[in-house]
DNA sequence: TCGTTCCATGAGGCGCGCTCATGGTCCGGC
DNA sequence: GCCGGACCATGAGCGCGCCTCATGGAACGA
C-alpha cells in the first residue's frame, strides 16, 4: 500500500485546475509551468488511485471524485493556515502576557472567510464584524456575498470556499451532512407597504428569487385575500426599492428591513406572523478553531442587543 | 513572509513527538533518526515562528502553542486520510455504477479507529464490526483496548487517537466537554456465584478497578447482608474465573457476563437492580462523517437483536 | 494544410529531507 | 570527581522528488 501522503502544493495543485478548468491556466495561476502541473496531477492520481479530472480539447473537467478530492484539498489547506495563524497566536500570548497564561480565549488571530446572503451581509454582518475586530484587531474577515439559491452558503462552506456562511435554516435547507450549524435568530417577515397608501392590498405583490416562499406560504393559506398581481425582482433590495417607490407591497423579513426608507410603512403581521430561521454553518474542523468561535460568539451577542 | 506550508510527515513528527514527550522517542516510533526528529521539529517552529516543545533532561514537553499545533496537526492529517478515503470511494462507485452517480451516501470507506473498554471490544463491537464489514466492505475498523480509568477511551478520542470510543457514561463519568455521544444499552447488573453453591452469600466478593462501584452502591445499601469480604481482580475476565472455579462471588454487568460457563450461576437482582449505561462517545467531527455514522447505526441495530 | 490550444512525456538541474557522525549539556552512580 | 548514559543540536553529504526546458501528439477552426 502507498503510505504517500499528499503534500500541501498538491493539493493547491488540484484546487487551481478545479478553478481553472484548464491545466495550463492552472500553471499560469500559480506561477507554474504547464508541465509541473501535468507531472503533479498525475503523481496525485497515482497515489489516491482516482481519476481527478477528465482531459479535453476544451481543459480540464474534474471528474465526481475530483470534485470530492478538490472539496476537502480546500479544507486541508484552510486548516493547514488555521493552524499556522493559531499556533502564531498562542506563541504571541504566551510571550506577551507571560506566566501560565489563559488556556483560552487569549489573542485570536488569522484569516477568516466569511459567505453571507445579502440581507445578512449587509446589516447583521457590520456590528458583529466590528465588534470582532475591536475585541481581537488580528483577525482579518473577508466577506463574499453569495445568492442563497442552489447550495447557497453552506455549499461554499462544504466546498472548502468559506469557513463560515450565513444561512437560512429551515425544514426544507436544513444543514447539511458532514457540516455542523446552529441558528442565530428567529426572524419574523412583516407586511410592508407605500407609507400612507390608501388600499396597499390592491398593490401587485413583489418577491425575489432567494426569499424561500415556503416561509410565507402557510400564512397565505390561512389569509382571506389573495395579491391582485406577482412579479419577482432581482434581490430583497430592489423590493424595497419598489415598495418605497410606491409601486409595489411586500412581505418581507425583518433583515431585509433595517434602515428601510419611512417612505416604507412596516405592518407587523401579529402573533401568527411567518418567521425565518438564520444561522450560521460550518465545517467540523473549523468548529472548533478560534476565529470561528470568536465570531459566532459576537453573532450571538447581537442577538440579545440588535 | 515565509510562505512555506506546513508537510504531512512534519505535521506527523511533531504529532509523535508530543506522544512520546521525547524526539528520540518519537524518532523511534517513526521509524526516522532521532536527527531527523530534531531537523523537523526546528524547520517547523522556523515556518510557524513559534517554540513547539520545551527541550529539557527528560524529553520534550509541548508549549501552549506547541499544544494548539499539535491538536490542529492531528485533524489535518485525519482530514487528510478522508480525504483520499472518500475520494477512492467516489472513483470506485463511479466506475461500478457507473451513470450519473449517487451525490451522497454511497459507498461508505476509510479507516475507523475505535476505543472500547475490554469487555465491550470482546462481546459488544465484534458482531457489530461483522455487520459493518458485511455491509460496507471498505471499511478498515481497527479497535483498541483501553482501560476505563482516567480519562478512560473518551480521552482517547479528546486527543484525537481514536474517531469512536465505547464508554460507561453516567453522572459519575459523564461525556466530556467537546465531545458528543449517546447511550446505546442500559445493561443490568446481576448477582453471579458459583453454580450450585449452598450458601453464595458467604463468600468473599469479587470486584475489580474498572468497574465503577458507584453504580451498585445503592443497591449495596438497600441490602440487608452484607459481603463477608472484598478482594479485587486485575479484570472481570479475571473475576468471572474467580467465580467460576468456586472461589467468589461478584455483581456483575450483563456485558461482562456474555457467554459465562455453566459453571457460572446468574440471577437476576429484580426490578430494584442496579444498572449502567454502556455508549459512544466521539468529536464533533468525526460525528458528522459517513464511518462513525455507519458503526453506530449497526450498535444501534445489535440493541434491538443481541 | 497550417496555426492554435490543449495535455503528455523525457531529460536534466537543484533543493530538501534524510542519515551519519559528532558535540554540548545535564544527570546519577561508583 | 569523573565517567557513562540519556537527552537534544549541528554540520556534512547523499539521494529522491519536484521543477523547468524541450518536444511530441491530438483535436479543432480557418
Amino acid at each position: 500500500m502507498a503510505e504517500h501522503d499528499l503534500a500541501p502544493h498538491e493539493l493547491r495543485v488540484v484546487v487551481a485546475v478545479e478553478q481553472a478548468r484548464s491545466f495550463s491556466g492552472a500553471a499560469r495561476d500559480l506561477g507554474l509551468t504547464q508541465s509541473a502541473v501535468s507531472h503533479s496531477v498525475r503523481g496525485t492520481e497515482k497515489k489516491l488511485g482516482a481519476v481527478l479530472f477528465e482531459r479535453g480539447r476544451r481543459g480540464a473537467v474534474p471528474t465526481p471524485a475530483g470534485e470530492r478530492a478538490v472539496a476537502h484539498a480546500r479544507r486541508v489547506l484552510r486548516l493547514l493556515e488555521t493552524l499556522a495563524a493559531e499556533t502564531r497566536a498562542a506563541a504571541a500570548a504566551e510571550a506577551a502576557g507571560g506566566g501560565p497564561c489563559a488556556p483560552d480565549g487569549g489573542t485570536v488571530a488569522g484569516p477568516l472567510r466569511i459567505a453571507a446572503f445579502r440581507s445578512a451581509a449587509l446589516h447583521l454582518l457590520p456590528p458583529a464584524l466590528a465588534a470582532l475586530r475591536a475585541r481581537h484587531p488580528g483577525i482579518e474577515p473577508e466577506v463574499r456575498v453569495v445568492r442563497e439559491l442552489g447550495r447557497g452558503t453552506a455549499g461554499e462552506v462544504a466546498d472548502g470556499r468559506a469557513d463560515i456562511g450565513i444561512a437560512t435554516i429551515g425544514t426544507s435547507s436544513p444543514i447539511p451532512r458532514g457540516l455542523v450549524g446552529g441558528v442565530l435568530v428567529e426572524e419574523p417577515y412583516s407586511f410592508v407597504h407605500p407609507a400612507g397608501h390608501p388600499a396597499p392590498r390592491t398593490l401587485p405583490l413583489v418577491d425575489w428569487a432567494e426569499n424561500c416562499t415556503s416561509y410565507t406560504r402557510d400564512w397565505w393559506a390561512g389569509q382571506d385575500w389573495i395579491p391582485r398581481a406577482t412579479t419577482r425582482t432581482e434581490d430583497d433590495g430592489a423590493v424595497l426599492a419598489m415598495v418605497s417607490a410606491g409601486h409595489a407591497m411586500a412581505i418581507m423579513p425583518a433583515l431585509s428591513l433595517t434602515g428601510a426608507p419611512p417612505s416604507v410603512a412596516v405592518v407587523d403581521l401579529g402573533p401568527a406572523r411567518p418567521t425565518r430561521s438564520v444561522g450560521y454553518v460550518t465545517t467540523s474542523e473549523q468548529a472548533g478553531s478560534q476565529v470561528v468561535r470568536a465570531l459566532i460568539r459576537e453573532l450571538r451577542a447581537l442577538r440579545a442587543q440588535p
